[in-house]
This record gives structure tokens, sequence and C-alpha cells, in this order.
DNA sequence: TCTCCACAGGAAACAACGGTCT
DNA sequence: AGACCGTTGTTTCCTGTGGAGA
């Protein structure tokens, strides 16, 4: 599975295990850098769960690339094998509410993941089944199976109501599980998400806070460091990686970035053929970095989405303007043009609109509103944020 | 300072879909 | 087989309002 060879089957000159730099690499112990603290208030936190007792519910706040998901992730990895020692059993069920943000789906999630179908005898659908249900079910696969089960709901701000977050936290008292117990880990990377909450969630899940702050240059670059035997050895110039710590820390903190500007200047190494990274492969990396988030973005958003954006980027380009205010009803009278030209039925108006704002809250347009005066109405200007070249290329090779 | 209306955007309803349950 | 479920994408309906011009 590694990249340690190249297509004609000679070693890889820069790479001997790339794995080691795929975001998804969970880093043994020894790898996780700079959290110590925070790992041993988490393991506190949740301790008594170890004990067949009902661990307290953490929030984990902290910008992305913080290491949140990787800290907890790895203490209850931690903890189901020490309550293991205990003859306690201890079910962790991961749940990315950005990817499950209904309540049904998230239930559903957690009930999947702590299920196991031989055991339990309980099947848990993929879909068909009503929200109840799958309450039901979970239920059962807990009193079943575990003592304690625990919940880590990662991105928890990306749900899309508290009714999980309610039952959850209330399933013990309202006498739905009565031989097992539960714990929520609720990590978000808004602050402020605690205030969003109603009364009786906040104060129930919120039992312990932990923030998590941006990494500084230095832990940046242990961070970078530990993963160097992804690269053959002494292939990795002395200046790139603090270089890279430096960059990343200035900018965002976000070890994840960091990691993918290293990725991404071994490669660039590999394709110019040289045989060492340098530090101008930096430079073009962190550039690569920030191009393929846009392409990236764009690739996947629905069609039509991408055929506003271009009917956009076309007009703002023929503007005389450097940075043109395009109305939505242009933006939307030659968005019917191109629809009609490829032979689709255009998106009504109002669609449109929900369209558009997505765009802006996902950063790729400006908006505004602006009143036109009497009789006139009031409309709303776009703007885009990148290049309008950049933006047709994308949306063109998408 | 006040007026006025086209558009913004919330709410609800609908349709299609892919699924389960009895 | 037919009732039922949740999700997504869309349309229809409707109210609230920004701000240029009177």
């Amino acid at each position: 599975m590694s990249d340690s060879t190249s297509f004609f089957g000679d070693p890889d000159p820069i790479f001997a295990n790339k794995d080691l730099l795929r975001v998804q690499h969970l880093p043994d112990k020894d790898r996780i850098i700079g959290r110590d603290e925070e790992l041993t208030q988490l393991a506190n936190a949740i301790k008594d769960a170890a004990h067949g007792r009902t661990p307290n519910n953490v929030l984990v706040y902290g910008k992305t690339g913080t290491g949140k998901s990787l800290c907890t992730k790895y203490i209850t990895n931690d903890l189901v094998s020490s309550a293991e020692e205990n003859d306690v059993s201890v079910g962790v069920a991961y749940v990315d509410c950005f990817q499950d943000s209904t309540e049904t789906q998230t239930v559903r999630s957690i009930a999947d993941s702590l299920n196991d179908p031989d055991e339990t005898d309980v099947k848990i659908p993929m879909s068909g089944l009503s929200t109840s249900d799958y309450y039901r079910r979970l239920w059962n696969i807990l009193e079943d199976r575990y003592d304690v089960g625990l919940v880590i709901l990662d991105e928890i701000d990306k749900l899309d109501s508290d009714d999980v977050l309610m039952q959850l936290s209330r399933a013990a008292e309202s006498g739905k599980i009565e031989d097992s117990t539960l714990g929520i880990i609720g990590i978000s990377n808004k602050i402020r998400y605690k205030e969003t909450l109603n009364e009786r969630v906040r104060s129930s899940l919120s039992e312990r806070n932990l923030v998590f702050a941006p990494y500084d240059a230095k832990q940046l670059g242990e961070i970078l460091n530990s993963r160097i035997d992804a690269f053959r050895e002494g292939v990795v110039e002395e200046a790139v990686i603090p270089k890279i710590a430096a960059l990343a820390a200035r900018e965002h903190g976000d070890a994840r970035k960091a990691i993918d500007i290293l990725r991404y200047a071994g490669e660039s190494a590999y394709e110019r053929g040289h045989e060492t990274v340098r530090e101008t492969h930096v430079d073009e990396a962190h550039e690569r970095e920030e191009r393929n988030r846009l392409s990236e973005l764009i690739s996947k958003l629905p069609s039509h989405s991408k055929h506003l954006l271009n009917a956009l980027a076309l007009q703002a380009q023929q503007h005389d303007d450097d940075d043109p205010e395009i109305p939505t009803e242009d933006v939307y009278s030659l968005y019917e043009i191109m629809c009609e030209q490829e032979g689709t039925d255009p998106l009504k108006n109002r669609r449109v609109r929900d369209l558009l704002s997505e765009l802006e809250f996902l950063s790729v347009i400006r908006q505004q509103h602006k009143g036109r005066g009497r009789g006139r109405g009031a409309h709303t200007v776009n703007q885009l944020v990148d290049e309008p070249e950049l933006v047709i290329k994308a949306c063109k090779s998408a």
C-alpha cells in the first residue's frame, strides 16, 4: 500500500512511507506532541467510566488541526483497555456530525458503531426506520453489550437540532437504560457553540470544558519532525521543516495543513527530479495547498451551483471594474441562458438565491444587500472572492 | 424625514427516492 | 404488497425591509 516505489518499480527517491503524511494516520502515543496537559484533563474527565460509573460529559473546543479529534480518539482507546482490566466493558462510538447531521442519522450512526449483529441479534439498517426505532435499538444494544457507552460527537456544531443531545443526556434518568450508562464528548471548533444550546442541554453537556490552543511554531516543528520517517533519510534539507512550521504557525497553527504542505513539498521535489526537498519547494507547496482548496471545493459543488458560479465569474470578467458587484438578477439571467444552451432546465429564482447564499457560506463569493430606492426594491449583489479566471478554470475542469 | 415596493428569505408543502416492517 | 420512514432538492406562498428618491 505504501508509495515507496515509483510507477516503474524503481524505489521512490524522495518518500520512504508516504502514509505517515496522510491525515487519517493515527500516530502512536509518543507521536502526539505538545498535548500532554489536554490529554490528562480529558482522561480525568472521563476516568469514572473505567470503573463502570458515569463519566463527565465533556465539550472540547479548538480550531481545526489542533489535535482535538486525535487526542479524543487516543484517550478513549486507552480508556477501553484499562476498563477491560477492571472487567468493565466500555463502548466508544465516533460520529462525524458533518456527515450525519440530522437526529436520525446521528442515532443510527451511534447504534451502528456500538452494535455487533452476531452478538446482539439486532440489525441497524441504513434507512427505513423511524427515529424512535433507532433509539430503541440503541438502548437495547447498550444494555446488551456495555456497562458504559461513550459517544464522541465530532463537529458537534454541525448538528441541526439539539434533540439527540437531549435524548442522550437524559437516557439514564428517563429510564431508557438501566444497567448501562452513557457519556458524551462533544468536539467543536466554534468557541461560542455552548451559547447556542438550550439551557437543559447546556448544563448537562458541558460538565467539563477543554480548550485546545493552536500549535506554535516549535510544536509544529516537532510534529513535522515526528513524521520525517515518511521520507528517505537525508532527503529533507535542514531549513525545510522550520520554514513550514513558521509559516503554518503564523497563518493558522493548523497541524493538518502543515503536514499537507510538507507532503506537497516532497511531491514538488519528486516531480522536478530533485534529489532533496528544498526551501523553494516549500513556497510552491504553500501555493499549491491554497489553490487545491478552491478547485477541490468547486469540484464537489452540485452542477447548478457550478453553473451559477461560472455565470458570476464570466460577468465579473467582462466587467471593467476590478472587483465588480453583480446583482443576483444578472447572475440569474446569464445562468438561465447557460442552462438553455446546455439543454437543462434552470432552477427557479428562489432556489438560486439559496444556492448563492450557500456559496457565500463556503466563502467562494461575497454578498451584500442593497436598497434601490423608491419603487425599486432591495437586492443583493455578488462578488467573487478569487480571481474570475481561476474560478472559470475550476468550473470547467470539474 | 418619510414612503414605498421589488426583492430577500422564512415556512410549508411536494415529489422522488431508497429503504424497512409486518 | 402496501404502509410507512427520513432525506434531499425543489416550488409555491407570503411577509418584512433597505434605502434612494420625493
